[in-house]
DNA sequence: CTGAAAGCGCTTACAG
DNA sequence: CTGAAAGCGCTTACAG
């Protein structure tokens, strides 16, 4: 077995008090004793027990991240800023895919509560009421990433999803589009369906376009989604000249069948998504679109939720700034 | 605070053994001391606290996972698995990001006996002599995932790395191909460079090719990478007419150069990439590709260290199949 | 069938 | 500057 702190008291000919405190830099030893302790810690290659101390200090040191997909490339680039930032600061993650199935949600969230977890990160998707009262019941902070709620107690970190859609409308008609279509989430989202088609809309009618009859049509944010949309919508709509889609996945399906029809983009189409995920850089042309830092975003997320476990005080939310990332795929129309 | 099991014991007018049995389901109650337990538990919404469990069990039904990169697809594919296999167990993952980094390695091995995790799975990369050590003296079941190792006491899932080469490479020959390259990872990665870079060697030889001649480039299994060595050998080896990316990121960059350089994809050049990732359906022609099943290796190897953690009996280790995926970007020739 | 008690490996008043 | 002791929330022989 490891050796406890009894192993090295012993060895140093200290009271375990004392090995706690020098290991923990507390004051209230000699020097000498230090050493002492220090050299038998080396002896006997003492690892300090995380649990004992967790069970004593009701800290574990480690967050849950709950997010609706673990695989997705949208997921991967947020948790890969949540880690970082909780690795600098001492703490660790456990990963949790609740696989947008709330009975899987309501398991981890015990899980979480068994294991002690100090705080909570909730990623993208509504945080329902009936989550948002065992969270409640857990009394532990939460912030939420990609998402927000109407909670005052649970500050989120996102994009003004409206904002960043209208941008990428406005985008399109300064490159000289006018007829445009949008492929977006589910209108009944209201994260990033109806928020997205609303500022989409805002667009239109703020440079004199009609937005109602622009065509929307709903993509389900995935490739397969985007692809049948955008068959769709060429074949219903082939007046159109550009296409917002709002979501990278998305905004490459409608590439790849514009290619498969024989389309040119952006000579014939041209296309905008949304995230900016690695993927849009990765097909040609390289995909315009309107950047989300996804990364900066769980980052951010982590400091407000580390911030608010050891400060105790309230976190506020934060609209972080898009981008639109001008690439290849949108053209210029006279 | 939350209700301990010295509340539920009072509550329910017995003494904390008995709660715990029942909340063990270990025998020793009457039916009607369960029923008034289990109404204590309900009425003070009573949760058991891991932390204090995991002290006298030494278990702490956590897995730790050390990925040289969260945010790849690759990684974020095989911890899915992971995950999924681990949940439906009831153990928990802690993900690490190495970013590579011994130090950071190291950190986190410690950091994870601190925690005193269960056990580890290392993915993608070297197990150096040094991590086996410290590995060793935290005396935890470890397996491999997508690497592997000398170390008998390890057992590792993965593919058979020489073989999945040789066979896309023989692929292309059955199609007709005879001037072919290999853009791979670096010749001394000894896990997805070396063995690649022979399994191609050896079915160029196989079927009468001179296996010295074929240009192989170093493409680092990354997008970027892929992009410079096919500018590079399109530029020097105007004659190849196909080509074995060793990873899909590095094969899409093939195709996009190959797009902007003019060069018609299958027409002109031949693609086949390696991996199978979601990537490789979202590009346009959609990408052929030798699979390895990620998702169903971190599944796998979950299931064999969690096995191993439970049983205390070794492991064998396995090589799962791969398979050519056969989409639209390698052509015929005569 | 049930409870008192020891113990898991730490931290932290308290007393000196 | 230092140690004895209580306690964190559980589980598990042991005894009855």
């Amino acid at each position: 077995m490891s050796a406890t702190i009894k192993d090295v008291a012993k060895l140093a000919g200290v009271s375990v008090a004392t090995v706690s405190r020098v290991l923990n830099d507390l004051p209230g030893y000699s020097e000498e004793t230090r050493i002492r302790v220090m050299n038998a810690v080396a002896e006997l290659r003492y690892q300090p027990n995380a649990i004992a101390r967790g069970l004593v200090n009701k800290r574990t040191q480690t967050i849950g991240v709950l997010f609706p997909s673990v695989s997705s490339a949208f997921s991967s680039e947020i948790l890969h800023g949540i880690e970082e930032a909780a690795q600098e600061q001492g703490y660790s993650v456990v990963v949790c895919n609740t696989a947008e199935d709330g009975k899987r949600t309501k398991k981890y969230l015990q899980v979480l509560r068994e294991k002690q977890v100090d705080g909570i990160i909730y990623s993208s998707g509504v945080l329902k009421e009936e989550y948002h009262q065992t969270l409640q019941a857990m009394a532990i902070p939460v912030v939420l990433v990609a998402t927000k709620s109407e909670y005052a107690d649970i500050p989120y970190v996102k994009v003004d999803d409206h904002q960043a859609a209208y941008d990428a409308c406005a985008y399109l008609i300064r490159r000289g589009h006018r007829r445009i279509a949008m492929i977006g989430g589910p209108a009944h989202d209201v994260i990033a369906g109806e928020p997205r088609i609303a500022g989409f809309r805002a667009a239109l009618a703020d440079h004199g376009l009609p937005p109602d009859e622009a065509p929307v049509l709903d993509g389900r944010f995935i490739f397969a989604g985007g692809c049948e949309a955008a068959e769709e919508l060429l074949r219903q709509a082939p007046e159109v000249t550009a296409v917002f889609a709002a979501g990278d996945e998305m905004a490459i399906g409608v590439i790849s069948t514009a290619a498969r029809l024989g389309i040119a983009v952006p000579a014939q189409l041209s296309v905008i998504g949304y995230d900016n995920l690695k993927l849009a850089e990765m097909c040609y042309p390289p995909l315009t679109t309107v950047a989300q830092p996804l990364a900066e975003m769980g980052r951010l997320a982590a400091a407000k939720l580390i911030a608010r476990i050891e400060t105790g005080q309230p976190e506020a939310s934060e609209i972080l700034p898009h981008q639109v990332m001008e690439r290849g795929t949108v053209s210029t129309r006279e």
